[in-house]
DNA sequence: AATGGCTTCCAAAGCGCTTTAAAATATGTA
DNA sequence: TACATATTTTAAAGCGCTTTGGAAGCCATT
């Protein structure tokens, strides 16, 4: 059924089957009820492909999933995109995924915009000095990315979060507390949330005079067993620490494991702040010992950022061009007074 | 940049270009090659839109991604779709997600495939009696399940793990080492995987005339949380279960906790075998106590239906409608002898 | 009856591509 | 040289929609 045969149905032309259909006003409402009722009749659905050359729009938000045979999923993708499928599914959006290598991001981007099939961008997994930024800026389509480039002009439209705060604040909340002797447990060096975390655990520790040791620092991918690789080597450390900060819960997890293993007590022997993207699946209030942490909720990111770029794309309203959500430092547990030696 | 800027650039018909860039014979090498060059040098992409329209395809994949403002994300969709996505990039393929209610998900994936914008469908998160199935047959469109459908015909094209057999073998494996008190822990019970689980379970129990007791089944959505409450509540049981069957490693995690919580051992006073997806965040063998698993990568999975998709699409070959992968049984520490009481 | 202003409808062009049918050019044969 | 055949190129139609620029019908005013 096209619009076509529809409009041959009910005697009338396309072009008055198509006006009923999108609410122009010049169209009585007798004939736009009668539309109406035919298509619930028949079930006809306009063409999306053919709505989209006609209006270059066709309500859809593009977005590459870095994707390779040794390429780790991420859960806070799936998250993330289930925060914007949320917002996404009020206004009959949907996404294009383009799966890429993530050496080939750049240029898989650039394809998915000029594809003509998709209204709008998202861009995640910012990296400092991130390359893509100039090209989207090129491209004169709505785009907003979830986090920033560090080291690149704050001038694009962006949602992020307050990750050097979240980690100076939990740092503070730690050295309050006597600690003195930190490790860091990050996520990829090259990811912009990983650099200003550090910068924030580093300005706190700076602030007391303190620093950041190299061997009390990792950088690796955020799972499980990366946690507990990076626990223990932390914890065969001659001046082991005693203050962890952590940039997940995944990674909270293996670590935890590597803490009771070797005998000590969560939030006596060791205190840790694991930042709790709010994973569904991982409670940090559930853990064995609850976990402090910072918060801030991925799911929610999306929906705000779908928020904006639907609304870009319809026109409906304007929207800040850049956000930078507050974390909240919430108190469980894990974290306790520095052991005395 | 499009057709016609481009032919008119070279001098050439639009049809010649076309099909230059098609690969099609009836244009001699040396146009052919001369259009190739103009092509990198423009960076002219072929509208995405205008092709489907032109010829009904476009490369594309579609699928319903269930979301709602209370509804979980699931780790186990993300990573299924990592693997869709290593094979799609192969042959530059995207995917169209809708994201829909899970109330509505007929619908959804009937407005998908009437919207013509995608080649093909993946359905997954298969039910019994599963009504999605009646009407991807009347459609006309390719598509291929994951998971099957338990009380269907068995009729359409799918990819299927045994679980039935899985959690047989794994029952047999307590049964041999002394186990009698058995308890399951599964995903929702409407879910077609939970189905069969259960009735591998049961199967296995009834060869020794035992029975699955009914408060010994707990169906819940499989996050860490659900999985701590259910496995407390079998601890509180007077006839505590020894030996239990868990669907997910994610469950797994908080069933773990909850043993630990109650002072006691696992693979010594609790025998626990989880099924693992091969998630790389959670990796069985990292467990304190390693975990016994039937084991079926769900990466793996998702490279096979993009295979089958992609390749019915390209007409590229012909694939089995039905495939049935058999599971892996891994013993590690958490499965011991029952204990003597 | 003629004019103007509304409302309601329509014919046709155009979005950017593919593909059919036909034309132009090159090649081989009698 | 003329003709048939093969090769290479093109003009134009069509995919299913939106939208521009009119036209037709209806009413009230002059």
């Amino acid at each position: 059924m096209n619009l076509k045969q529809l409009s041959e149905l009910l005697g009338l032309s396309q072009t008055t089957v198509s006006r009923a259909l999108n609410g122009y006003p010049e169209v009585s409402e007798a004939t736009r009820e009668r539309v109406l009722r035919a298509v619930k009749e028949t079930g006809y659905r306009p063409n999306k492909a053919a709505q989209r050359l006609a209006t270059g729009k066709a309500g859809s938000i593009g977005l590459v999933m870095p994707t390779a045979p040794g390429h780790q999923s991420d859960v806070h993708f799936g998250e993330f995109l289930a925060g914007l499928g949320e917002e996404a599914v009020r206004h009959d959006f949907h996404f294009v995924i383009m799966p890429a290598d993530p050496d080939d991001e750049v240029a898989a981007l650039r394809r998915l915009a000029i594809s003509g099939n998709v209204d709008a961008l998202f861009v995640a997994y910012m990296r400092g000095h991130d390359p893509r930024l100039a090209m989207l800026k090129s491209l004169s389509m709505p785009f907003v990315v979830h986090g920033r480039s560090f080291g690149s002009e704050p001038d694009y439209p962006y949602l992020d979060i307050d990750n050097e705060a979240a980690f100076y604040e939990a740092a503070r909340l730690l050295l309050q507390l006597g600690h003195t002797r930190f490790a860091l447990m990050n996520g990829p060096a090259h990811l912009d949330f990983a650099i200003r975390r550090r910068n924030g655990l580093i300005a706190a520790l700076d602030e007391r005079g303190l620093e950041l040791a190299e061997d009390c620092t990792s950088h690796t991918v955020m799972s499980d067993e990366e946690g507990l690789i990076a626990m223990e080597r932390f914890l065969q450390l001659a001046e082991r620490p005693t203050a962890i900060l952590c940039s997940s819960t995944v990674l909270a997890l293996g670590a935890i494991r590597a803490v009771n293993q070797a005998g000590l007590k969560l939030g006596e022997d060791i205190s840790l702040i694991a930042h709790d993207d709010v994973l569904p699946l991982l409670k940090p209030e559930n853990f064995s010992v609850p976990l402090t942490t910072t918060r801030s909720s991925l799911r929610a990111a999306g929906v705000r950022i779908a928020q904006r770029l639907i609304g870009t794309v319809k026109q409906a309203g304007s929207f800040p061009e850049q956000e930078l959500w507050k974390t909240e430092l919430i108190v469980r547990a894990s974290t306790g007074a520095a052991p005395q030696s």
